[in-house]
DNA sequence: TGTTTTTAAATGTATATACATTAAATTCAC
DNA sequence: GTGAATTTAATGTATATACATTTAAAAACA
């Protein structure tokens, strides 16, 4: 995890313009992340957006959330969240019921397992994105209020 | 695509800190810009990181690569390039030669389809580029900056 | 030289993503 | 109330990702 600016990282000299490398710079950084979590996920079977969608569900403090709901909360808009919560399930980590007002809905709602998963996973999360955020309080601030202002 | 911050945009009422909400954050904002040009690219039948290689072999001046080149210059270092360098293959955009000097190595090019495609893409997603990205000049390289310096 | 180790690319496999389509239930128009 | 339109999930399918494994060639070394 050494140090690198963008251009040495993909080895390219140099950019049409700031616009263009910052898209290349957020695909990259994208990559540097996910491929950090995946490994701290991993032990756990747990994929990055699973793990999401159960942070999801126990925001809701026990209320249940549809399918489609769930689907609005993700991360990645374009991913499945039916099949998702289809792998939750198999875990016994959420589960799934039938709701009675619309029977074409399906109200998910998390486990006591996918808590107690949850709650031991969140520690390290948190520990882990300190580590590869090597960045002061001030600046990550900063650049949360740049990626908000960014996609206006 | 109407203004909204992070915790709108995924109905999330606060994060635990902010690093961790920057985690999330930039897998939103990824997935803003992928959708957006998984679009643009669609029409002519290419991935955004096909794209991707194509800049990267033409940034050769004719010199070819060998895959495993290719692979350290991509944005996501786990995508499979000889893979990748077989759809651009089938698509006649790049040609693959048995490199004389190392019979295990491919050396890989573009080819002048391959050059076409990228000079008509070119000024389209740069203009896109500055279209999704609501940022002024200062703020994307200040972007630029904080990004290189996440990774650090 | 012959054997072992390393390297490069290809291939295998499970899962995820990016859609399009389908099936069932509900709402709307008339 | 009936039929058309809409909504919700599920399913189908092609491609991409995240690895592990294999195959072949080259390098290292005894």
């Amino acid at each position: 995890m050494m140090m690198m600016r963008l251009e040495e990282a993909i080895k390219q000299k140099e950019f049409k313009d700031p616009y263009n490398k910052l898209v290349v710079n957020l695909l990259y950084t994208h990559s540097y992340l996910v491929t950090a979590q995946n490994s701290l996920f991993k032990p756990y079977d747990l994929s990055p957006e699973q793990y999401n969608v159960l942070r999801i569900l126990r925001g809701q403090n026990g209320k249940p959330l549809t399918v489609s709901s769930i689907q609005d909360r993700m991360l990645n808009k374009m991913s499945n969240a039916s099949r998702l919560v289809e792998k939750l399930k198999t875990k016994e980590l959420v589960q799934r019921v039938e709701c009675p007002k619309d029977r074409r809905q399906v109200d998910v709602s998390i486990t006591e397992k996918g808590n107690q998963v949850l709650s031991e996973l969140e520690k390290q999360v948190s520990d882990f994105n300190h580590l590869i955020i090597n960045l002061s309080e001030a600046d990550v601030n900063q650049l949360n209020v740049l990626l908000d202002k960014l996609r206006g």
